[in-house]
This record gives structure tokens, C-alpha cells and sequence, in this order.
DNA sequence: TGTTATTGGGCTAGTGTTAGACCATTGGTA
DNA sequence: TACCAATGGTCTAACACTAGCCCAATAACA
């Protein structure tokens, strides 16, 4: 049992800095969509469990950085004016370059336990229709979506199935994954041919789920991030 | 797409708690054994990621409620003087009301999650012949252990198969969700007839793994936790 | 038996963070 | 048009945390 597993750092970095990460988390992943504004800051500071002066200055940070405009006065606040960026328009061994071999490596591993466990967690157990209907609109949602929104409905697909589970806990861990990946996503052009392969394999998760099968669920989700898993793994050799 | 899931709070408590807490990590997972000591106060500070002054805030509670033995002096240190509860002298009863059953049940669906996630991973990759004796080297030592070091044993067995994916994210992760069940566990009698179950089922999960089998192993894992989860379950009723 | 390397114990000055109060701006509404 | 509720902007005093330094104790070892 490696020590260093549990002694490892406590704090990631000073409270500023994680906020800001926390911030850009919201917006990357589209939970707070473009034209849309974060919680007031009394309010957020609050959920963030920080104070407001180090919530202000990482949203001044994310201000001087173009991905907040803030306003003043009754209806003001800090409205999002982030556009993900064009996918393939970023180039994808710059975004491996900025990250490293090693960390994504270990992204793509993470990512891949916990969200097949998601899955196979969700598949263990009945569920009640009103869950039921909640991962078919999400299903839904993806299939309608255009190239605008399509990486943010797969997030909010792809989330919503740890979310279903109950717990916070791994729906937390599974943003968190899912946000280690995020940069690289981005930069991996998105081909028609891809996109009607992906939703055949959500489509696949999806039954998997309503069946209440957790090998075929845990088997379906594997098989889908294997996807971009091999293509990402192919610019690490 | 839930934006509390990312909106949580930054940071768990003070530099104080949150150091109080990777240390009763370390000492109840038996990461640091009884009669064995901490590292160093400035080598562990720097690993913690935090201050002395901090650290030394924490280790004197932990010294203050019985955990650590300080002394000073070369050859001195933190020296870990926690037995581990001898299962079922304390109450279940009180551990569940101590957690609470959302946290309970939150836990328990995260712990299968990510472990099962991480023996299906693990599985899915030839593994070197090191790896391969490293899992068997651990899986023998817990069929070889007295009661004294059983839970002990176990704990490392089952971070073992988290840490040889090579994730230290997934590792971390593994760690986390174990430790968020320790209590209960320590408070469930360990019965002969269950130790012998556990070892088959250890038996089968290595055999998975060494088989590169992937739904065999989260098969194996899914029903070996669900033996704990069930028995904790009847106390949430 | 004295030396010494290693360890915990303690202090201080400086920086990060918080809580809470009050000010400034804005756009809808009476 | 005047008001006002909601929001960001700013300040201050108190507390948390850090880095770095030096002191004190201890036990192996020459």
C-alpha cells in the first residue's frame, strides 16, 4: 500500500486558484451556458464555501481572460461569453503537449473506471419511471443537437448517469474526470461518421440501463470512451 | 445537468481539518501500522502541502485523542499507537446514526462504483509479470492474516488493484471511498464463515484480473461489496 | 562517555482568507 | 419621473496559514 496515495497533498492550490478552476469547470462543461450568468456572488460564495473577496477576484481572473462579462446594477451579474472553441480548430498535440503523456494517461484511466462504474451502478437497480424519462431526454437532447451544443449535451448525457445513481459523491467524481479531458475533447475534430457512431453506442448505453443489465451498460460506456480514448492514445507514443 | 454537482464547495473545511483527516486516513487504513511512525514533520508538511505549523496543529490532536505516541530526539517522531476496534465491539447501530443513511447510501454507491471500476480497468490491459505477483503477493498475505491485521490486509488488497492501473487519480479516489466506509466496517463482527467467503470471492477477483476479463472482474467485484452493502442496508430501513 | 545527526518545539513577520458592513449602479415599476 | 430592489464594488478588522529561523531533546555511535 503506497503511503504517497493518502498523503498526498491536501489542498490543490490556494483558495483563489481552485475557484477559478471550479468557475471555469461550470463553463467549459456548458453547466452554465453562453449568455447565461453565474449565481449572484453573496449566493455562490456561499455554495463555493468561500468568502466573497476571493470569489471576486477569480471572477475578475475569468473576467481579464474574456470568459466573463460582469455587469452592475438589478439585473447585472457575470454573464458567460465563452464559446467553446471550433473543434479541430485547436491543435490537438498542442493541447497533449500542454498536459502531458503521464496525466492523460491517467485521465483516460480515471475516466474510464469511474464512468463505466457510473453505468454499471445504475443498471444494478430498478428504476422508477421518473428516472427513466430523465436519461431518454437527455438521450434526446444529444440526438437533436447541433454542432453548437453537441459537447455540451454529451457532458450533460454522460453526467446525468452518474447523477441518476444518487450519489454525490460519484457525480462529483465524474465531472471531475470528465473535466480532465475536456481540453483534449475539444481539439478532436468531430466527424459526422463519428457522431452517428457515438449515438448508436448511447443508444446502446441507454438500453443497457432501462434494462437493468450491468454487464452490457458497463460494457456499452467502455466501449464508447474507447473510442477517443485509442485516438488520444495514439499521439502518447 | 445538475450545477450543483460542480458549484460545491472548494474546500472541505480548514487546512486544520482537512490534515486531521488525511491523517486518520493513513492511521484507520493501516497505511501507517500500530508501532510504526509518520514521516518526519518537514518531510510531511512539504507532502501535505501545507505548513508545519499546521501540520503540528493536527498531529497534536491526533496525539490527544489517542492516536499518535510524539516523541522528541533522533530516532524520535509520531508514532501510531491505534489499535483498530476489534469488529462488533462497537455498535452498528450507533455507526449508522453517527453517518447518517444518505451519506451511507451515497457512500456505499460510490465505493462500488469506483472499485468495481477499477478491477474492470485493471483487467482490460495484459498485465507485466511484476504487476501480476504484486496482486498475488497481496492476496496471499490477507489469506495468511491473523484478525489482528485482517481489515488491515484487506484494505491493501483492494487499493492494490486500484493503484496497479497506474491512475494515481483512480488510486486516490479508491482510498477515499474506502475510507468513507471504514467505520462501518470496523463496527461489523467478523465471522469465520464471511472471512472464508471473502477469500473465495478475493480468489475469483484476482482470477479475473489475471485473465484479462473485464466483466468477470466487475462482476466478482460487484458481488463481493454487495455482501457488506447488503447487511448495512437492513439498518437503513 | 562525549559527540552529533535527527527529530520535535517554539517564535516571528508576512501573506492569504474571512465576515460583515457600507457604497455605487442599474433597470424595472409605481 | 422618482423610487427601490437586486446586484456588483470597496473597505476594515480579525483570523488562518505560511516560510523560515533557531532552540531542545534524544539515542546511536565512535
Amino acid at each position: 500500500m503506497n503511503p504517497l496515495t493518502v498523503l498526498r497533498p491536501v489542498r490543490a492550490g490556494n483558495a483563489f486558484e481552485e475557484t477559478v478552476e471550479r468557475l471555469l469547470q461550470a463553463i467549459k462543461l456548458g453547466m452554465v451556458a453562453q449568455g447565461e450568468k453565474l449565481p449572484p456572488e453573496r449566493e455562490l460564495a456561499v455554495q463555493l464555501g468561500i468568502s466573497r473577496v476571493t470569489l471576486r477576484e477569480a471572477i475578475r481572473a475569468l473576467q481579464d481572460a474574456g470568459y466573463l462579462d460582469v455587469r452592475r446594477g438589478r439585473y447585472g451579474g457575470a454573464f458567460v461569453i465563452y464559446a467553446p472553441p471550433q473543434p479541430g480548430s485547436t491543435d490537438l498535440r498542442q493541447a497533449v503537449a500542454d498536459m502531458g503523456t503521464d496525466s492523460i494517461a491517467d485521465a483516460l484511466t480515471f475516466r474510464m473506471a469511474v464512468e463505466c462504474g457510473a453505468a454499471q451502478v445504475l443498471a444494478s437497480t430498478p428504476l422508477p419511471e421518473r428516472k427513466r424519462s430523465v436519461l431518454l431526454g437527455r438521450l434526446a437532447d444529444l440526438n437533436a443537437a447541433g454542432p453548437e451544443d453537441y459537447r455540451r449535451l454529451d457532458t450533460a448525457f454522460h453526467l446525468s448517469i452518474a447523477e441518476l445513481t444518487g450519489s454525490g459523491l460519484l457525480a462529483a467524481t465524474c465531472a471531475d474526470a470528465r473535466l480532465r479531458v475536456t481540453d483534449l475533447l475539444n481539439a478532436i475534430p468531430m466527424l459526422q461518421v463519428n457522431i452517428e457512431h457515438a449515438a448508436t453506442q448511447h443508444e446502446a448505453i441507454v438500453a443497457a440501463i432501462l434494462d437493468g443489465d450491468p454487464e452490457a451498460a458497463r460494457r456499452a460506456v467502455a466501449e464508447h470512451l474507447e473510442g477517443t480514448a485509442a485516438l488520444l492514445r495514439a499521439f502518447l507514443a
